[in-house]
DNA sequence: CTGAAAGCGCTAACAT
DNA sequence: ATGTTAGCGCTTTCAG
């Protein structure tokens, strides 16, 4: 592997001066700029990032932790950021949490290991103040998704409260009276938010709320609505507190017969777009995913250039979609 | 930043002690490793993965390079890696090509510069010996789901030839005469397999084959659809080359109101695994994407560990899934 | 078992 | 406009 040293001497000038082509090249005579040039190409060297690194303190390199990238609002969450990140010349590390915040935590002093320049964060549920880690090392970090108890700093979510708000009144508005929210997950903060939205939401229209936790999973889903049905509780609908639990319902209650929207209404949060084009069936709460990504590294950006500001905190408004697996039974 | 020399100073110790304990830790005495600890623990200290690598001239981080991680195809695949990669304990970086040889050819810049110690890469169409590059820095590459004309290397990618002639073959038994292929895109090996595979089910079947070129995007099947309207070539049957050209295709027919499968058959390549759940619609050959990424990563894995043996290719088995959009009318 | 010296590849700061 | 020196934080090599 070639180094300055080898391009200097085929150049016949100094490392400097190599380095210089990289760093300044205006201020390289014509000439030379030339002679390095041509001395690069032959030796087809590619400046050594690490040891760049190691003399300027940084690495051009930033992270997004999630807890699934599988999940197409995550996927699109990561499209954002990359794109973002790419624009400006960073290299993007990706690490899945899977909600274990003790994965999380060896992401983390991996990244610090590595010194990246930002992390962006979707923070498994519990805090740990491994995240003060961060802050010790001086990297800068955004919250995705979800803020973190007693963690201050800038965080970019949907404002699903508004959202449960909206897709409760309109599941009210249909008829319904038993509208019961599954799953959603204490330690959670958007999952939290949603249930807040919906408790508010119920209690103003004057109706019993039911919640019943569980993981944000299509299985967690599945297995919520079996009991359902086996303590023989079954509402008139049921909000799902993702597009993953939805899918759980949906696989449930077809299972055992039932029909949606004719005999049970289903509704969720985050929205999949391709089923939604291939059969727009699913009612749903959207949120921006790739602008909240785009937003973060943005955010993120401005911390790594130095600003120094306070927190800051946007929650991007969503988008209530209705399709058919919301609408009353005589519609 | 505390470096290994604050450490050191902390506990009493020179560097290489430090150094030790995290190499090389059983060469400690148990008080050493003791006092070790404890300063490290006191300071924080994560040793700075930049000096390491400058000297130890590994980098324990590999990329993935794909043309669209929004694609779930692509999202499962780089789920499969990303696990076998955190498992072996390499970080993962990530890079969306858009198709672009000329931003893939940007990223493998990056990655190079960055002296990554593997690669995995769906690469873009066309062959600039881009990828020559990687091998002349030592960079060992793993071809992910195309495979590249006059490279020749580590490869897996999914058997859709075979796909083809058991899609084909299954809409020929429905019944079906007029079936086209729909996407498709010169110079995408799998995507070449694919067309391959159908014009020899259409050649057994002593059927007339219409292949019908194009991206592989939502936009392009719809608009390829569109065309097969105006020019009045709607055929019995529609076979997308994959998962997003048929959504686009299905999006076509729903808006001139034809209905799945009664009005016209489809079926394509590449699952749309949720959409299945919520509704099993479409009739597809599905690939082992997660299998695809964690084989991948571990032929890869096996290079950096010094392998040095012929190139190994690794066609996996596909799965036809029949399902309702291509059944007989009558059926 | 522990330490000192040298060097990985590059660039900031100071010459010239 | 170009070169020299020193050092970024770590580990390899060789001594002790």
């Amino acid at each position: 592997m070639n180094t300055i040293l080898d391009v200097a001497s085929q150049a016949g000038v100094s490392a400097m001066t190599v380095s210089r082509y990289f760093n300044q090249p205006d201020m390289l005579a014509p000439a030379t700029h030339r002679k390095v040039r041509a001395a690069i190409e032959k030796l087809k060297y590619v400046p050594n990032a690490a040891a760049r690194s190691l003399v300027n303190g940084c690495t051009n390199a930033i992270a997004l932790i999630l807890s699934d990238i599988t999940n197409s609002f995550y996927t699109t969450v990561a499209r954002g950021v990359e794109d973002r990140a790419q624009q400006h010349g960073y290299a993007l590390i990706l690490g899945n949490s899977d909600e274990s915040l003790e994965k999380e935590r060896r992401y983390l002093d991996v990244l610090i290991s590595r010194r990246v320049d930002g992390v962006l964060i979707s923070s498994a549920p519990g805090n740990d103040h491994h995240l003060d880690m961060l802050h010790h090392h001086g990297i800068p970090v955004v919250l995705i998704d979800r803020t973190v108890e007693e963690i201050d700093t800038d965080a970019v979510w949907g404002d699903t409260f508004t959202g449960a708000l909206h897709l409760t009144g309109h599941l009210v508005e249909q008829g319904f009276r038993d509208i019961v929210l599954v799953g959603g997950w204490p330690g959670v903060s958007s999952l939290e938010e949603r249930q807040a939205g919906y408790l508010r939401a119920m209690k103003e229209a004057s109706l019993v709320p039911h919640v019943y936790p569980g993981r944000t999973s299509r299985q967690s889903g599945e297995e919520i609505t079996e009991q359902l049905f086996e303590k023989n509780l079954l509402p008139q609908a049921i909000i799902a507190a993702n597009n993953h639990v939805a899918v759980g319902v949906l696989v449930s209650l077809r299972r055992h017969g039932l029909r949606v929207p004719e005999d049970m209404a289903v509704a969720c949060f985050d929205d999949i777009e391709i089923a939604a084009q291939i059969n727009p069936f699913l009612t749903v709460v959207a949120q921006p995913a790739y602008e909240m990504g785009s937003l973060a590294m943005d955010l993120l950006l401005e911390r790594m250039q130095g600003f120094d500001g306070p927190s800051r905190h946007c929650a991007l408004p969503t988008k209530m979609i209705v399709r058919c697996s919301s609408l009353a039974p005589g519609a």
